[in-house]
Parts: structure tokens; sequence; C-alpha cells
DNA sequence: CACCTTTTTGACAATGATTATCATTTGCTT
DNA sequence: AAGCAAATGATAATCATTGTCAAAAAGGTG
């Protein structure tokens, strides 16, 4: 009984299963041109449309967090914490991240909303730097 | 003598004198098309491109703030406060923002980095919500 | 002002990530 | 096995943003 990840979608594909195997397989974020370059390069026959649309339905569902980075591209990668809302810290060169708690920027933004008279607030918060091995090659 | 501000472009010209005034006419975050489109029923006649390139340029030197919206496009809105490091409260209907100063966070943010090891960290915070007006107008 | 050099402009084409189409295939239930 | 709804994927379409480049304008100089 080889584990394949459950699913929060319908129906369970070859492709989708494909998709679940390559999330676990690595930490780092990336882009879903790059997750379908990725299960192309291990032998999955599996079109773009399909990763992009595999992709988000994980992100709508909590399976997979999805980001923007600075040039506007979304970058995914399986949540590692389903149960509380949290933030990362992400590497700008490789896609390394790790995920952040924290119960005082979470008080802290919605204590904002409520200073300037705004309902229905939401927050988005993104740290991003170079990892240890990434700051070691650079500079 | 209207006052025409000062840009921080090599040249002025009316297409770029007519953004700045542009600019200082609103509170809200615009894309740079709905900027051109301003631009045009004002009647100024510029071009798109133009606008997009004066709203880039002035986003370097400071003068704007650039903001990203969920669907990923740019909006830009005159900086108000150029003078420290801020975010933004925006309204996800109509635009209307305000700028809010944090230490707490920005302390927040840099601590992490050193916790996980990152160097050159930065931050991305921006709060969305629905302004009074909108909040009334809506549920 | 007339001239010169550099920057800017803008109509238009090109880019590129994401989305929409839609005929075909597939998962799953009966 | 049959039937139906969901999923796939090759392809075209979308659309914000960027690139091109000849023509126009800015600013300095004498
Ligand atoms: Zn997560
Ligand atoms: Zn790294
Ligand atoms: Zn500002
Ligand atoms: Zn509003």
């Amino acid at each position: 009984m080889s584990d394949a990840p459950q699913p929060a979608l319908p129906r369970m594909t070859r492709q989708r299963a494909a998709v679940l195997v390559a999330l676990e397989s690595s930490e780092d974020f990336l882009s879903a041109q790059q997750w379908h370059e990725s299960l192309r390069d291990h032998g999955s026959a599996i079109g773009l449309a399909t990763v992009y649309r595999t992709l988000q339905a994980l992100a709508e569902t909590g399976e997979v967090d999805a980001v923007r980075d600075a040039a506007g591209e979304v970058l995914y990668r399986r949540c590692g914490n389903r149960t509380r809302h949290h933030h990362h810290l992400r590497c700008r060169e490789c896609g390394a991240a790790v995920e952040i708690e924290g119960p005082g920027v979470e008080e802290w933004a919605s204590g904002i909303g409520e200073r300037y008279g705004y309902s229905h607030v939401e927050h988005m918060i993104e740290l991003t730097g170079l990892c240890r091995r990434c700051t070691t090659k650079e500079g």
C-alpha cells in the first residue's frame, strides 16, 4: 500500500495523484509551470492546464499554499500546517520556505481595521529573504 | 501659480505634469489603465505606455506607492508619507486607502528572519477591507 | 531665437502567465 | 457492461504589461 495522499477533489485521477506526489517531494514554492516541468521530467505525462487546475483546486481546499512572487507569478507548495492560519518566510533564490505563526501580527492587523473603520479586513503578509544555503552561495 | 508638484524625473513634460496632477486629485489606489482612463476622461491626451512608464518611474523614486491587488494587477496612488516606511489598509471595492505605520510589525518581521537563518529579509504587508462608505452600500 | 543632443512619446506589436474551449477520455456508480 | 458527470489536454483566447522605433518635444547654448 503505497501511500497516495488523500485529495479533496471529487475524483482521483492518475494526474492528480502525480501532482500530490510531486508536492510531497519538495518543500519549495514553485510556479504551476515549474511543477509541470518537474512532473514531466519525472516521467508523468500531464497537461499544463491540468496542473494549473489541480493546484488551484488544492489551494482552495487549503492543501497547498499559494503566494505571489515579486514578478506577480503565483507559487505553490504543499501546506505543512492546515490547522492554523499562518504566513511564510520564503527564499527569493530557491523557493525554500518555512511557515510562521504570529499571534501578534494577527491581532495587530485586525486592530488596524477597527481603528480606521474598515470592515471585513484581510491581511496579506509574506516575508522573503535568502535562506542559509543561498546566502552562502551568493554574497 | 497653480502648483505643479515637483517630479523626480529628468524632464518635465505635459504628460508627466498631467499624471502628477491626476495623482493629486485622488486618494485611491488605481491601476495604470484606470489612471489612463481617468486622464483621458479629463481631457488629457496621453498614451497608455506613457502612463505605465511614468507611474513606474514615480514608484521607484517613492513618489507613489504600488501594491498588487488579489487579481495580481498593480495599483498606484501618490504616497502621503515619503519620510517613513509604511503599509496600507485599502478598500477592495473603491480603492480608498490609508497609510499605516507599525513599529511593532517591522520589528516582528526582521526578527523572524534571524530566527530562521534568512538574510536580506524583506516584507510585504498589505491590509484590505471595505471602507466605511462601501460597507454601508453593500452588506 | 535657431540649433543640437538627449529624452520622451505613442501607436503598435510582442510577451507571457493564466484562462477558456470543447471534443475526447476516464472515474465511478448501478 | 452501461451511463453519466467530471476530468483531461491540445489549442486558442485573454489581457496586463513590456518592447520597438520613428517622430516629437525638452532643455541647454550662444
Ligand atoms: Zn501552509
Ligand atoms: Zn535559498
Ligand atoms: Zn506611501
Ligand atoms: Zn470603499
